[in-house]
DNA sequence: CGGTGTGAATGCTTTCACAGCC
DNA sequence: GGCTGTGAAAGCATTCACACCG
């Protein structure tokens, strides 16, 4: 299963999966599959029907076990990086609700403003237990990465959004992905060579 | 091939497969067949030389077509969070060096400073082709993501780190990696809902 | 027909397991 | 004995290809 986060940014009433495909890159076959296996049936010979496909795709991923609609996460570290997202970082519709902010200066708490709570780093704990969070934006200063990761895993945080430099380690029970900007063109470097491995 | 970044922040001299193991989560089993297909032989039974590991993956990915050692790369939109991105982003010893931001607004590029030169993005054709830029980070809002990833597509431009939640459709010669935040917990949660269906 | 849904085939990635080296 | 390097096995993800449905 990869991602299935197209999230119809479509101005149509339905989609084939070989438009799909044109739009994306991923292939048709795939997404046939992937779509499949949301079990729902809403594919005919005009493609998928936009609405419900989008539809049960948010609801695969809220999902059972969540009491309200939406996932819970938070981000932690609020220097120029983490103040960024604030603001924008998660789309009203999404599957995912940012229910705290942390940073370790109190005086940085104080001045920034967000649509939800701010605390210093030294809550972190009691914030995530009470508020149910499980997911994690990691938005802190390269030395303080490893220690704040040992933090919230602790706090059973089920993932974490690396924006750090750092190769965090952590339990196998937190999943970590890695998306600073070093890592994300390492990925793409390697897959640039290995394509022009194969070329020749 | 997986990635291949742990870029030894060790303060050891020598490492084992396990070790390595045991901080990143990645199996020893893989660990040792990436090494292995860097076709180095730096490996005893006090396991890895990182001197000699780290340079040569650092080499590996610095590699034959480019004449000076680092690949270049771009930020591309300086808004918070570009301009967030501008002092931090690229360490100085990694394999990338980033030679240029660009923003829509003239004013903008004058403010923000730099160790690399700021350009009006009606510039970034040109900037690209004369510096050989090969990748490029776009930061830029949302409504601005597909056009300009199409001008950095025309550019020739290798890959892109995309931290905008558009899902970019370029043709299959330039390489996408989405980073936004939504992306990344996208991917984490649907991680952790697959591992929850199997323990059923 | 055009396009989905899905077994069966393919191809990659990851792990196993063990020979060989320090 | 401990650990690497690597064929061979196992496990996943992706694609093929075709029956079936609107």
């Amino acid at each position: 299963m990869l991602l299935a986060r197209l999230l119809a940014q479509q101005n149509q009433e339905h989609i084939t999966s070989l438009e799909i495909e044109r739009q994306t890159g991923w292939s048709q076959s795939l997404i046939r599959r992937d779509i499949s296996l949301l079990e729902i049936r809403c594919g005919s010979s005009n493609g998928y029907k936009i609405r419900e496909l989008s539809e049960a795709i948010k609801s695969a991923l809220i999902a059972q076990d969540a009491p309200d609609s939406q996932r819970k996460c938070c981000i932690v570290g609020l220097g120029n990086l983490g103040a960024a997202f604030l603001e924008s970082a998660m789309p009203a519709d999404s599957p995912f609700v940012i229910k705290a902010g942390f940073d370790f200066s109190v005086n940085r708490v104080e001045i920034l403003k967000a649509s939800f709570p701010l605390h210093p780093t030294s809550m972190l704990e009691e914030v995530i237990s009470t508020e149910n969070i499980e997911f994690a934006i990691l938005t802190v200063c390269e030395n303080m990465a490893q220690s704040t990761a040992e933090r919230l895993s602790s706090c059973g945080i089920k993932g974490i959004a690396n924006y750090t430099n750092t190769v965090l380690s952590l339990p196998e029970s937190v999943s970590v992905e890695n998306v600073s900007p070093l890592s994300a063109l390492t990925n793409l470097l390697s897959d640039f060579l290995v394509s022009a491995r194969l070329k020749r």
